[in-house]
This record gives structure tokens, sequence and C-alpha cells, in this order.
DNA sequence: TGAATCCAAGTTAATAATCACTAACTTTGC
DNA sequence: GCAAAGTTAGTGATTATTAACTTGGATTCA
């Protein structure tokens, strides 16, 4: 996995190629144009098509998530954790919105055995760790315990990614930080404790 | 919107290919291949393959989601409406699960503007609709009226997206009506007043 | 130092495959 | 007997990819 400057340029060009017009408009033509060498030269790069997407998954997911994972695995209190959560999200995706396609790549990747596999694998990993978090939360007392911990983790995942997409559909036309700040605060007033929301 | 008999033959066989490999497996010769006659024949009933995708979301969801509306917007116990909405949706995924595919097809229509105002039309019908509903419930005192409406709507609607998605994802293999009940019981123990519980 | 050479990264031109779609003809059912 | 719905054959455009050649900058060697 080590990428040449060449290499990341192809990489964030298809992401652009892909933010902008969707997996239809991803070809070696546009990736060619957009980086500004012919079409024959994306292949002194990548050996194929396939390959630019499997590296695209990588660089921009696999990569990505490893860090956020650790720093909140680390935190004990859930407010913070989850505060987090959002927050760096939100800030990743206002930085980059065109990581917003890769995240819902999983209709994008459709096709292949091996893309699906590997989406698949994404999606269900951060599922299960926001899902530790939740329990990590209910075994020290800050969540309630009687709610299950796997559907509180699919409203914070759901929800997130719900107000990601709407927020790119619109073409970025809302106020991305102040609508997942309410959302992120609602979901703390409704799952934490009593004595655990100061 | 008068549909011959071969017209929804061609739609249906279309959601199909979509649900198995995504939007670019989706061609004509696959089309004719699946309907059983040849590519030209596909002309006789659909001008264009626009027109197809067209007709694809007119007949799938403009009309599905006005059924639906309907019937929540009558009923007064939110607890009922929001049973109804998950339960609906439920049946109707587990009915047609190739319909996912149409319902997550934001990142399918992505490539042409006529497509993106009219899938980004019923997302955000849909987010209106819950977003009432909950109000409507705040209103007659059986939702807690300091959560924010469009939250607890991102909320409702993401996690039961998130839900639908993940079974599509791990090939139908977790027990779906299962999961949504779980997900609908949780959400109503967290956001319905303790006065509107029982 | 300066010439030889070498290779990575570019080019133009062309490949077969596939795409949506059309022209022209045939079948079929009312 | 006629129109709707089918067929075969072929269109030009676009797709990913390859072949063959060129360039430019670093390395090697006399």
């Amino acid at each position: 996995m080590n990428l040449s400057k060449r290499q990341i340029e192809i990489l964030e060009a298809s992401l652009d190629i892909i933010d902008q017009g969707g997996i239809q408009s991803l070809t070696i033509k546009n990736i060619s144009k957009k980086v500004g060498i012919s079409e024959p030269a994306i292949y002194r790069h990548f050996d194929s098509k396939t390959d630019i997407l499997l590296a695209i998954l990588d660089y921009f997911i696999v990569n990505n998530n490893q860090i956020i994972r650790k720093d909140l695995m680390q935190n004990e209190d859930i407010k913070i954790v989850i505060t987090k959560l959002f927050d760096n999200f939100t800030q990743t995706f206002l930085d980059y919105p065109a990581l917003i396609s890769i995240i819902f790549s999983e209709e994008i990747f459709r096709n292949d055995p091996i893309f699906r596999e590997k989406s698949n694998r994404i999606l269900n990993g951060n599922f299960e760790m926001i899902t530790q978090l939740i329990k990590k939360g209910q075994a020290s007392g800050q969540i309630q315990k009687d709610l299950d911990a796997s559907a509180l983790a699919t409203m914070v995942m759901g929800s997130l990614r719900l107000c990601i997409k709407r927020w790119q559909m619109s073409d970025y036309a809302f106020n991305l930080p102040e609508q997942s700040q309410n959302l992120r605060d609602t979901i703390l007033k409704i799952i934490l404790k009593p004595s655990a929301k100061n």
C-alpha cells in the first residue's frame, strides 16, 4: 500500500468524478482528462480500472477508519465519544465532500463480488464499533441498560448517514455542522441516563 | 401513467437487474434477456433507456408512497403511526427485496440532473412527512416537546434505512422483521413520554 | 566532465467488446 | 387485413485495454 504521487492524484480525480456524476461517469477517459494525461498513461500507474476502484476503497476508507477507531475506543466518557464521533465525521465530510460518495459506496461497488465483500466489511466494521461503544456506555452506567445496543447503534449510524446524505443531495445547501450538532444533542438527550447528562 | 403488461414486465426485470448487479448492469441487452425478447423489442414499449429509468421511479416509488402517506396522516396515535411506518416498510421490502435498490436510488440516478431532482424530491418528501408526524405527536403531547422534530425524523428514517440496507448487504441473511421490530420498540421507548408508553 | 544508456512515464494509434439505438422485414392476434 | 409486437442485421459511439514509439531525467562508465 505505498502509493506514488501520481497514483494518489488518480485516486483523488476518481473520487471527484464519482462525487460529481456517480459511478457511471467514472471512465478511464474522464480520469485521464482530469489528471491531465492520456488514457494509456493511466495504465502506467494502475493495471486496470478494477485496481483503481479497489485502491479508492483502501486509500479513503480503511486508512481513515483505523485512526478514528483508536481514538474513540480509548475514551471512557460516552458523551465525549459520541460527540467526537459526530464532529469528527462531520468535519471530514466538510473538508472533503466527495468522500460522501465513498461512505455510500455500497450501491456503487455492487456489481463485483470482491467490492461487495469489501464495502460490506467496512459497513459492518463501523457498525460493530459503534455497538461496542454503546455497550461500554451501558456497562459504565451512562446509557440506559434496557435499550438494545445494536438498535441504538443503528440509530446513531443511520441518522448520521442520512444527515450527511441529505446534505450532499441538497448540493451542500444547508449548514451541516448545525444539523449534525442538533442531531448529536438530540441523541445524547435521549439515550443518556439523567445522571450522566450534564 | 397507464402501463401495459409488457411495460410492467420490463420495469420489474430492470428492478431485478439493478438489485442483483447495481446500475452498471442495467443494459438493454440484460433487460431483453430477462424479459425473453430481443433488444429492439424493448423499444416497442419504451422510447429510450432514460424513459425506462424514469418509469421505474414513478412506478415503484411515487405510487407506493402516496398510499402509505394517507394512511399514516389520518391516524392520531403516534405509537400506532410509527409502528405502521416500520411494519409497512418492512413488509414491502420483505415482499420485494429488489425495491431496496430503488429506495437507495440516489446513488444510482446521480449522473442525470432530471433523475437527481426526482430522487431528491422523493427523499425530502418522505422526510417532511415523518417530520410532520412527529410534530403532530408533540402537539398532542405524546412525544417530548424539547426534542427537535427534524432530528427525530432523521433518526427514524435514517435508522430504518440503515437496517434495511444492512439486511440487503448481508444477502438477506438475518431476520428483518425481528430487527425492525427491535428498532421500532427501542425508538418508541425513547421518544414517547412516559404517560404515552402503554 | 561528458557521453552512453536506461527506464519510468509519457505519447499516438488501434484493438475488440459493448453500448444504446435504428432500419427493414416478419409474425401474430383481433 | 392491419396494426401491434416481434425478428435479424447493422449503425456509430464509447468502453477498457494494448502495441509501439518517444521523451526526459537520473545513473553509469570511460
